[in-house]
DNA sequence: CATTTGGCTTGATAAATATCAAGCGCAAAA
DNA sequence: TTTTGCGCTTGATATTTATCAAGCCAAATG
């Protein structure tokens, strides 16, 4: 394991108060590995070998069912995912790919049981961490299941303006395929629903997004604090 | 609060492990309370201020967004819920409503932020339920953005006949309006979904249901471990 | 006992969403 | 530079799901 990425990890709230010798522990078994794009990482059911750390790059967390597949989520730096499965010692419910060139820390979930027992300050910050994906999922099953698809991408629209700084325009992070079906819905319906926001203000551009009127889009997409919102600290998955 | 209800509490998975000083501590600021049924308890948005426990009865978790409302989840004795919005001292996101004349155990949430804070024990049976709320939400979304309603409608059927005993008849312990809602559909789809799956063994009468055949029942609803198994131990919300 | 209420069902219709089949356009590979 | 591939878009169509409007039935009410 490299030492520029040691001190990355302790940062992250999940580890910032654990005790020196436990992370110490935790790091000594745990190595750092680089994959390239369209990788595939985990396979839903697989036995939850390691807790993820992305540090570089990105990851999709995906869900399969009857040769269908759908994309739970998207993990950026400094993130980790599979969590909840590491620390039941539980099969995996999603399977993860990597989207581009990505680093990864990967602790054996066996080592992260143990610090999880040894060490209170960590067991507390797991805690933290779960409650706050435990939300998130709860809001986007709200999402699912109270919005329709345009109403979906046009609170998505205005949440990643918010996340990248409020400017009018702003870059798309995932592909339109992928970011159809994180909103359950087909590519094909989403180029249809981008069409159907222009009288809003929407405009996308390949990658790039306009939102000349936010509050005139927020008018259609009624954001609510309790779906859209978002709990302090990083998210995990 | 009444002496028969202690020993309850005491019994689930989350409190078991706890010392005896921080239980009596925490259950000296909680109280039990009897509702009516149909009852608001707590509204999505609102500080939270207690951790319930259902102890009989049972209430439904709901949502709501635009006029539109939809049913997440009923919870039954002797479960707790909105564990993550009292650790997290975050507001809820779910409404809950008695269903029947219920009774609910309730401790204050800054109580519960105390104990989990002095006892590791309690920190860790935390750990556990929140692992296992999060990973009930995950595969809930899946079944949801996977499946058509009607092969929700048929594994929701069939994991309902495994949890009641494997008998070919069994009862709905919910209204078909708020099965219909929980499932992601109108009464009205759920009464043709359930007429559509005739062919495959299915009849309901009232609320008495009929799968004469599983197995063939199983061939459209392809059931999989990783949406419809569920995680040992007691379920929480 | 009659009446009312509310949940459930059914049919007809409308809206939302998916599928299928081209074609377009950009970017990577030759 | 040209070619190729792939993701994206578009139009036509099919399927799924929701809505609206009765009507039915059983449980609760007077």
């Amino acid at each position: 394991m490299r030492e520029t990425d040691i001190p990355l990890v302790r940062e992250l709230p999940l580890f910032r108060d654990m005790s020196e010798e436990h992370f110490e522990t935790l790091m000594r078994g745990g190595y750092v590995q680089n994959f390239p794009p369209h990788v595939e990482l985990i396979s839903e059911g697989d036995p939850s070998d390691f807790l993820h750390i992305v540090t570089e790059g990105s990851v999709e967390l995906f869900a399969g069912w009857n040769d269908r597949e759908t994309t739970m989520a998207t993990v950026e730096p400094h993130s980790t995912f599979i969590l909840a499965a590491s620390i039941k010692d539980a099969p995996y419910l999603m399977s993860a790919r990597t989207l581009e060139k990505s680093r990864l820390v990967m602790l054996p979930s066996m080592d992260v049981r143990t610090a999880f027992e040894k060490d209170n300050a960590f067991a507390r910050a797991i805690v933290t961490e779960l409650a706050q994906c435990y939300r998130s999922v709860v809001k986007n099953t709200k999402g699912l299941k109270l919005r329709s698809s345009i109403e979906r991408l046009a609170n998505y629209l205005l949440r990643q303006q918010k996340k990248t700084g409020g400017d009018k325009s702003f870059d798309l992070t995932i592909e339109k395929r992928r970011l159809a079906s994180y909103l359950g819905m087909t590519p094909e319906n989403l180029s249809r629903a981008i069409k159907s926001l222009q009288p809003y203000g929407v405009s996308i551009d390949g990658i790039r997004v306009t939102v000349s009127d936010p509050d005139d889009l927020a008018t259609l997409a009624k954001p609510s604090m309790w779906i859209d919102g978002h709990d302090a600290d990083t998210k995990t998955f």
